[in-house]
DNA sequence: AGCACGCCGACT
DNA sequence: GTCGGCGTGCTC
C-alpha cells in the first residue's frame, strides 16, 4: 500500500470511533518531564493491566493500561487530538491489580517514572512482540507440567520443625535466623509444600542473591516437586528463556518462582508465599535504573497481597535483626517480624537425622560445638611482609598431606592491585578514574576494575624510564603462585603433587567455567582452593577442613558504617564453607577450623566471630546505630550528580539544597541534608562523582521531602549553569555512602 | 532515552 | 553538489 495512503486511513478511523480514553503506562525517559501516564485513544475501553502497543514519537512502543484516574483528575490541558492505540496484546491477561500496585509503589517510593519501572520489570522480549507474534508465542505452550511430586521425606530436626509449624500457623514477616549447615532450605522446601497443599493453585517465589546459586536451588527444587512445576527467573538467561518462564509463571502454570532481585517483579496471580534466602546481601539492592531493594519489596508485596514472607540468613542484615526483635518490658509488642532461630547445625546435609537437636534449643553453645574452631593469628608476631603466616602455611600443608581441602579467602582479583617505581614514586595510575589499574601478571595486563581500561604491562617506568618497577601489595593471582611455591615439598596422601585452583571473575569469564572449576572442587581435583568473596558463598563443599582469611583487615576502619556488618557476614559464610559433612570431619578426627590473619586480634568483629555468636555483634552494632543515629533508627537518601568536573557536580547539588529551603518542602523540618562530597572513588570513565546525604528519622517525611523534590530537580537541571551535568540520581536506603 | 530536524565541513 | 558531524527539542 501507499504509504500516504496508509497514513490517511489511520487518521480517518481515529477521527470516526476513539470513543474513550486510556492512561497508559510506558517507557518513559527516566528524567525526562513526561514521567506519569500517557493519554491515548482507542474504539472501546480496555481493563487495567492490558498490554497494548502505542504510538511514541515516531516509533511503537509496548504499554500497559493503566487504572483510569476519576474524570476530574484527567484530561490535559490542551491536547485536543488524543492518538489512538496502534495494537491490543489481547491474548495475554491482563497485569492483576496487585502487580500494578507494587510497580507503583516501588516508582513512588524509589523516585522514578512509572512507566519506567513497570516496563523494565517485564521479560525484554516482550516489547518487541507484537499481537501477532505474542498470539503466536501463546499458542504452544510449555510442557503441560503434571505435578510429579517426588516425595520421599526426610525427617525435619526439632529446630527445623518448630519452625515449619510457625510459619504454617501464623502470618509473618518472618526472619528465620538460622546458622549455616542449619537446614534453611529444607525449611524452604517445606514451607513451599505446605503452600501448595493447602491450595494446590498457589505459587511460591524463591529469591537467592546470585544467579550462581540458582542452579543448585531449583535442583533441589525440582526433585521435590517435579520440573513442569518450577521456573527460574534471573538475568544469566537469555531472553526467549525469561520469556517463557515469565509466561508460566504469568498464567499460572508454574508453582514456583526462583530467581534473582529481579524476580521480585514477576507477575504472581496466586501468589501465597515468598523466602528471602541470604536475605542481608548486598545483592539484593538494584544498583542502577530505579535502585529498588529486592528484600524490602519482597515484603512489602507479601504484606499488599496477604502472602507469607520468610527472610532467611545466618547473618541477618541490622534492619531485619531489629525488626525482628522480641518482645521486651519497654516493647511488649516487639517488633514487626516474626523471629525464629535455628542455632544447630545439621550433619551431613541431605541425611537430617544427624542433629536432631536433642539439645535444648536456645543453648547457642551446643550448636556451635560443630561450626568451625576460629583461630587468629596475629600478622604482629609474623615477619613484617608476610602474606601468609608460617603457622598457616604449615596448617595447611599438613590438611592437604591427610587428603583435606582448604579455602583460602583474599578480596583483591588481579597479582597486586598497583604497580609502583621504586625510584620516582610512580604509580600505575588509571588515566580515566581516580583508581590505580591493576597488575594482572596473568596476561601481562594493567587493568581499571571501575572503567575496564587496559594496557600493557611496561618494562620500565613510563614517568622516569627506570626499570625498578614492581607490584605492590597481593591478589589472588600472587596467592596462588605464592601457595605452590610454599607447598612445593608438600605432597597429597597419593603421592601427587597439591593441586592449586583459583576462583575469582577472571577466572570465571567464561560461559559455565564457574560450574566447571566448582564441579572440579567437589569431584576432589583441587587441595587449595584460593579466591575472592565469590567462593563463599552458598556453595555446598563437602571435604573443606580448614577456610582462612588471609587479609581480612581492611574493612574494620573503613569509612562505611556498615562495613563491619558486611566483614562479620563473609567470614561467617566462610566459615560455613569448613566442615558440613560432620561425618567425614568425624573420620577425620581433628576438627575444622577458620583462620584469621590480623593485626588486630582483639577487635570486637573477630571476637564475636571465635563465639559464632551474631546476636551479640548485632546487639554492639545496634547500639552504635542507635547513638549516632544511623539506620536502622534512621533513613536515608542519597542525590548523586556525576558531571564533568567536580566542581558542577558539587554546584549542582549545592543548589538543589538552596532550592528545597526555598521552596519549604515538606517534611523540611524533619530531613537533614549533609554537604555534597565527592565519591570514594571520584572519577569513573572520566566522569566526576558527587553526592549528597539526606537523613530523616521518619521514613514519610523523608518520602514526603524526595516526591516535592524532584520536579525541582528537573528545571534546576535545565539552567545553563548545570550545563556540565551529566545525569542525577536518587538513591533512596543506599547500602554505601 | 530514541529519534527527528537542522545547519556547517570533506568526499564521490 | 551530497554524506554526516552532533546540538537542540519533542514524544499523549
Amino acid at each position: 500500500m501507499h504509504p500516504e495512503a496508509s497514513k490517511k486511513l489511520e487518521v480517518r478511523q481515529a477521527g470516526e470511533a476513539l470513543s474513550c480514553t486510556l492512561q497508559v503506562a510506558v517507557q518513559t525517559p527516566a528524567h525526562s518531564a513526561l514521567a506519569g501516564l500517557l493519554s491515548y485513544g482507542a474504539p472501546a475501553p480496555l481493563p487495567p493491566g492490558t498490554l497494548v502497543r502505542v504510538p511514541l514519537g515516531t516509533r511503537e512502543v509496548l504499554g500497559i493500561v493503566w487504572d483510569t484516574p476519576p474524570p476530574d483528575a484527567a484530561a490535559p490541558a490542551g491536547t485536543p487530538e488524543l492518538r489512538p492505540i496502534a495494537g491490543v496484546l489481547a491474548d495475554l491477561a491482563p497485569l492483576d491489580a496487585h502487580w500494578r500496585a507494587l510497580v507503583a509503589f516501588a516508582a513512588r517510593y524509589y523516585q522514578r517514572g512509572l512507566g519506567e519501572v513497570a516496563l523494565a520489570a517485564l521479560p525484554a522480549q516482550l516489547r518487541g512482540l507484537g499481537p501477532a507474534q505474542m498470539a503466536r508465542r501463546l499458542r504452544r505452550p510449555g510442557s503441560p507440567a503434571p505435578g510429579v511430586e517426588t516425595t520421599e521425606l526426610i525427617a525435619l530436626s526439632e529446630e527445623q520443625e518448630s519452625a515449619r509449624a510457625q510459619i504454617h500457623s501464623k502470618t509473618g514477616p518472618f526472619l528465620l535466623f538460622g546458622s549455616t549447615g542449619s537446614g534453611k532450605t529444607e525449611v524452604y522446601l517445606r514451607c513451599v509444600q505446605d503452600l501448595l497443599h493447602a491450595d494446590p493453585g498457589a505459587q511460591a517465589l524463591v529469591m537467592v542473591p546470585e544467579i550462581n546459586l540458582t542452579p543448585q536451588l531449583q535442583e533441589r527444587f525440582v526433585a521435590r516437586f517435579g520440573a513442569g512445576q518450577v521456573v527460574a527467573l534471573h538475568s544469566g538467561m537469555t531472553n526467549p528463556q525469561r520469556l517463557k518462564s515469565w509466561l508460566a509463571a504469568h498464567s499460572g502454570q508454574a508453582r514456583i518462582v526462583l530467581g534473582t532481585r529481579m524476580a521480585v517483579f514477576a507477575s504472581l496471580p496466586a501468589l501465597g508465599l515468598i523466602v528471602v534466602d541470604e536475605e542481608h546481601d548486598a545483592s539484593y539492592k538494584q544498583q542502577e535504573g530505579a535502585r529498588y531493594s529486592a528484600r524490602d519489596l519482597a515484603v512489602w508485596r507479601a504484606h499488599a497481597c496477604g502472602a507469607k514472607v520468610v527472610l532467611g540468613s545466618a547473618t541477618p542484615s541490622l534492619e531485619s535483626w531489629h525488626a525482628s526483635r522480641p518482645p521486651s518490658a519497654d516493647e511488649p509488642e516487639g517488633g514487626r517480624y516474626q523471629r525464629l532461630e535455628m542455632p544447630s547445625r545439621i550433619g551431613a546435609a541431605g541425611s537430617g537425622a544427624a542433629g536432631s537437636g536433642a539439645a535444648g534449643s536456645g543453648a547457642a553453645g551446643s550448636g556451635a560445638a560443630t561450626l568451625p574452631r576460629v583461630r587468629r593469628v596475629d600478622m604482629g608476631q609474623q615477619p613484617r611482609r608476610a602474606v601468609l603466616s608460617a603457622p598457616l602455611v604449615a596448617e595447611i600443608a599438613e590438611r592437604v598431606a591427610r587428603g583435606e581441602q582448604c579455602l583460602l579467602l583474599l578480596n583483591r582479583r588481579g597479582y597486586a592491585p598497583v604497580l609502583h617505581c621504586q625510584d620516582c614514586d610512580w604509580k600505575s595510575d588509571c588515566p580515566h578514574c581516580s583508581a590505580h589499574q591493576v597488575f594482572h601478571k596473568i596476561d601481562r595486563s594493567l587493568r581499571c576494575h571501575h572503567c575496564g581500561y587496559a594496557a600493557r604491562v611496561p618494562r620500565a617506568c613510563p614517568a622516569c624510564g627506570s626499570p625498578d618497577i614492581a607490584p605492590m601489595g597481593r591478589g589472588t593471582e600472587q596467592l596462588e603462585e605464592l601457595l605452590a611455591e610454599l607447598l612445593q615439598g608438600t605432597h597429597r596422601p597419593d603421592g601427587g603433587p597439591v593441586r592449586i585452583a583459583r576462583i575469582d571473575a577472571d577466572s570465571t569469564r567464561a560461559a559455565g567455567a564457574l560450574q566447571s572449576q566448582l564441579a572440579a572442587v567437589h569431584a576432589g581435583e583441587v587441595d587449595v582452593l584460593v579466591g575472592t568473596q565469590m567462593i563463599a558463598k552458598g556453595h555446598d563443599f563437602r571435604r573443606i577442613g580448614l577456610v582462612a582469611a588471609v587479609q581480612p583487615d581492611g574493612a574494620l576502619f573503613s569509612s562505611d558504617f556498615r562495613a563491619p556488618e558486611r566483614l562479620f557476614a563473609l567470614l561467617m559464610q566462610a566459615a560455613g564453607r569448613a566442615g558440613r559433612d560432620a561425618a567425614w570431619m568425624a573420620a577425620q578426627g581433628r576438627p575444622c577450623e577458620m583462620w584469621v590473619q590480623t593485626h588486630h586480634p582483639t577487635h570486637p568483629v573477630y571476637e564475636a566471630l571465635r563465639r559464632h555468636d551474631y546476636a551479640a555483634f548485632a546487639a554492639d552494632q545496634l547500639v552504635e546505630r542507635r547513638q549516632a543515629a544511623m539506620p536502622p533508627f534512621a533513613f536515608q537518601a542519597l542525590l548523586r550528580a556525576d558531571a564533568r568536573s567536580q566542581e558542577v557536580a558539587q554546584a549542582f547539588l549545592a543548589a538543589a539544597a538552596q532550592a528545597a529551603q526555598r521552596a519549604g518542602l515538606p517534611g523540611t523540618g524533619h530531613v537533614q541534608l549533609y554537604a555534597p562530597v565527592p565519591l570514594v572513588v571520584q572519577r569513573v570513565a572520566g566522569v566526576e562523582r558527587a553526592q549528597m546525604l539526606l537523613e530523616s528519622a521518619s521514613r514519610p517525611a523523608l518520602q514526603h521531602f524526595l516526591a516535592a523534590w524532584q520536579p525541582l530537580l528537573h528545571l534546576l537541571r535545565a539552567e545553563p549553569a548545570h550545563k556540565g551535568l551529566v545525569r542525577w540520581l536518587v538513591d533512596v536506603d543506599p547500602l554505601a555512602i
